[in-house]
DNA sequence: TTGTAAGCGTTATCAG
DNA sequence: CTGATAACGCTTACAA
C-alpha cells in the first residue's frame, strides 16, 4: 500500500494536482485559502512530495556521492563530517560507498553511486590513476594527494608539513634526525619538505621505511636504532606508525622526549592518547571535507571552481621538548 | 545536456525501449544477438539505466537510510562497514546522516533520509525515546542498548561483558576490584553483570563514575586511588576512559598489570595501541552492523524478522596478567 | 522474442 | 490564480 500521492490530495481538496505542486514549491503564486486547504489535506493524509518523482522531472537527485577508502578510519570520518555539515545546510544528502583501498572496488563504488544519478561526488584518496566515470555535467572532487590531471582537488601541503617538523626539531636543538616514511606520494612529499629544511641548516638525516602500520613503525625504528646509535629526533609519516615508534623507543628504555623526540603526522585522535602524548602535524580533515563539499556544490550549481590547498599545522604535545 | 537514455540506445540498436529494458533486467527473455547489439550500443553510449526512473515505477529506491551519532567514532565506522558489505551484495546503497548525539538532529536526519524514499533504515544509538517517523511499510532497525518498545533491535549483551571481566579478574587472583562507569543504560548493564559475578564469589567492589572521556577516566582512577590504597583491578566501561585510567596509574608509578590490572570495553582500534596494550571486552561492531542490515533487508522484503543479541568476547592483551 | 502503450509521482509550460 | 497536459526515464502487462 503506497502512501498518499499528489492526486489524492488534489482530489480531496478540490484543486488540480498542479496547484498542490505549487503549494509545495513556489507557494507565493497560490491564494492563501486554497493553500491552506491543500496543506490541511496534505497533513491529514500524511502527504509529502516524493523526491523520486520530483527528481525525475528535474533531472537532479539532491544527492552527493561519496567514496571513501574505509569508513572506520577516523581521519576520513572527520572529512565526512565536514562534508555532511556543508551539505546539510543546502538540503542535500550523502550517498556513501567504500573503495576498500582498491581501484576495482573504487570503480564499482562509483558506478553504484552514479546509478542513483548523484548531482556531484567526492572521492577521498582515489586509488585509480584514470578519472572515474562521470556523466556529462557531473564532476568528481578529489580529496587526495595531487594526482596528474584531476581538475578539482582538495589537498594538503605535505611538504609544508615536513618543513614544520624539521624546524621544530632544529628549534629544540636536535641534530641527529631520521625520517620514517611509507610508500606513496604523500610520504615522499613530506620527506621532501623535511629534507629541504634540514639541508638549509646543513644537516643530513637517516631514513627508514614502513607501511603506515604500527608494527612497521616499531620495525623501522628498531632498524634505525641498530645502525645509528646517535639519534635524537624522529619524524614519522603517520600517527599509527609513530605509535609503533614510541613503543620501540620504550622497549629500549629510551626516554621521550628526553633522549629522542618524535613527531607524527595527521594528528589523529589517537595522537593525544598515546604515552607520551604525540606531537603531530595536523591535517585539517574536517575543513578539507567541508571545502570539498563547497567545491562540489559550486560545480553542481554550474559555477567555476578552483582546487584548494590546505596548510598543515604543528600541534605540540609531550613527545617533543628540550633534550 | 543529459546523458544517453534508454530511447537513444533503443533507436541506435534498432529495437524498442522495452527490449532495452529487458536486456538490463531479465536478460533471459531476449535473443542473444539482439541482446549483444543492445549491450554494445549501451556500452558505446555509456548508458546505464537510471535508478530514478526504475525506482519510480517500482516504488522502491534501493536506498537504506543510516543515522549515526558521529561518523568519526571508529566503532560506528566498523558498524557502517558491516552494513555496507551486506547491502553491496544486494545492490543497495546507503544514505548517511548524523544525529550528532542529539534527539533533535536525529529527527532532522531521519526526515532528510525519508525524503529520499529509502526502503529501510538503520539508526545507531538512537537519542530519542519516541519512535522515529516512518511511512507505511518502512521500518527502522536500531543498533542500540535496549529501548522500550522498539521492535527491531540489534544489541550487545552488556551484562555478559561485565561477567567476562569479573571472571577474568577472579581467575587472575585479583581481589580488590573497582568499576568505572558512565551515565546511561549500557554502563549500568555492564556494571550489573560485573557485580553479579563478583557477589557470587563473595566479593565487593568500589565504584567511580566518568563520562567515557579520557580525562574522566584519569579523574575517576585518581579518586579511587586516593580513597582505597588497595586496588589491584579496574574494569572500565569504555576504552577511551581506560586510556585515561592507564595514564593515572602510570603517573602514580603503579605497574600494569603487575600491581593493577585493567580491562576496557569495546575493543576499539585504540585498545591495542595503548601502552600497555589494553585487554578489552570486544563488541563485534562489524557483525552487528551486518546483522542490522540483514534485518532491514528482511523487513524490506516483507519477511518477518527478529531482534538479535550479540555476545561480547574477552580479548586478552598486556593490561591483564598475573599480579 | 519483440513491440505498443499505460503508467509511476512529480514539475513546468501554456492557456485561461 | 488555476487547470490541462506534456514531459522525465523507466518497467511491465498485453498483444503480436
Amino acid at each position: 500500500m503506497r502512501s498518499a500521492g499528489i492526486r489524492e490530495v488534489a482530489r480531496l481538496s478540490g484543486v488540480s494536482i498542479a496547484t498542490v505542486s505549487r503549494v509545495f514549491n513556489d507557494a507565493a503564486s497560490v491564494r492563501p485559502d486554497t493553500q491552506q486547504r491543500v496543506l490541511e489535506q496534505a497533513a491529514a493524509l500524511g502527504y509529502e512530495p516524493s523526491s523520486l518523482g520530483r527528481n525525475l522531472v528535474r533531472g537532479r537527485s539532491e544527492l552527493l556521492g561519496l567514496i571513501v577508502p574505509n569508513v572506520s578510519f577516523p581521519l576520513y570520518g572527520q572529512m565526512i563530517g565536514g562534508i555532511e555539515d556543508v551539505l546539510g545546510h543546502r538540503g542535500m544528502s550523502m550517498l556513501l560507498a567504500s573503495s576498500h583501498d582498491d581501484a576495482v572496488s573504487e570503480l564499482t563504488a562509483a558506478q553504484k553511486v552514479l546509478r542513483h544519478a548523484v548531482d556531484g561526488g567526492v572521492v577521498i584518496n582515489t586509488q585509480s590513476d584514470v578519472a572515474l566515470p562521470a556523466p556529462r555535467g557531473m564532476n568528481w572532487v578529489h580529496i587526495s594527494p595531487e594526482h596528474s590531471g584531476l581538475p578539482y582537488r582538495v589537498e594538503l601541503d605535505n611538504a609544508a608539513g615536513g618543513r614544520l617538523a624539521a624546524r621544530e626539531f632544529l628549534r629544540l636543538g636536535r641534530r641527529h634526525l631520521a625520517y620514517i616514511g611509507a610508500p606513496g606520494r604523500e610520504s615522499s612529499e613530506r620527506q621532501h619538505g623535511f629534507a629541504g629544511e634540514l639541508s638549509r641548516a646543513g644537516l643530513d638525516y637517516r631514513r627508514a621505511q614502513g607501511d603506515y602500520s604500527e608494527l612497521s613503525g616499531t620495525q623501522a625504528a628498531d632498524d634505525l636504532l641498530e645502525k645509528s646509535s646517535v639519534l635524537d629526533a624522529v619524524f614519522v609519516a603517520g600517527d599509527l606508525m609513530a605509535a609503533g615508534v614510541l613503543r620501540a623507543l620504550h622497549m629500549r628504555g629510551l626516554r621521550v622526549p628526553g633522549e629522542v623526540a618524535v613527531i607524527g603526522f595527521d594528528d589523529a585522535a589517537l595522537a593525544s592518547l598515546l604515552y607520551p602524548r604525540l606531537t603531530s602535524i595536523r591535517q585539517p580533515a574536517y575543513a578539507m571535507g567541508a571545502a570539498a563539499a563547497e567545491l562540489s556544490l559550486r560545480l553542481i550549481g554550474g559555477h567555476s571552481a578552483e582546487s584548494v590547498v590546505f596548510s598543515p599545522e604543528l600541534v605540540r604535545r609531550e613527545s617533543t621538548g628540550p633534550p
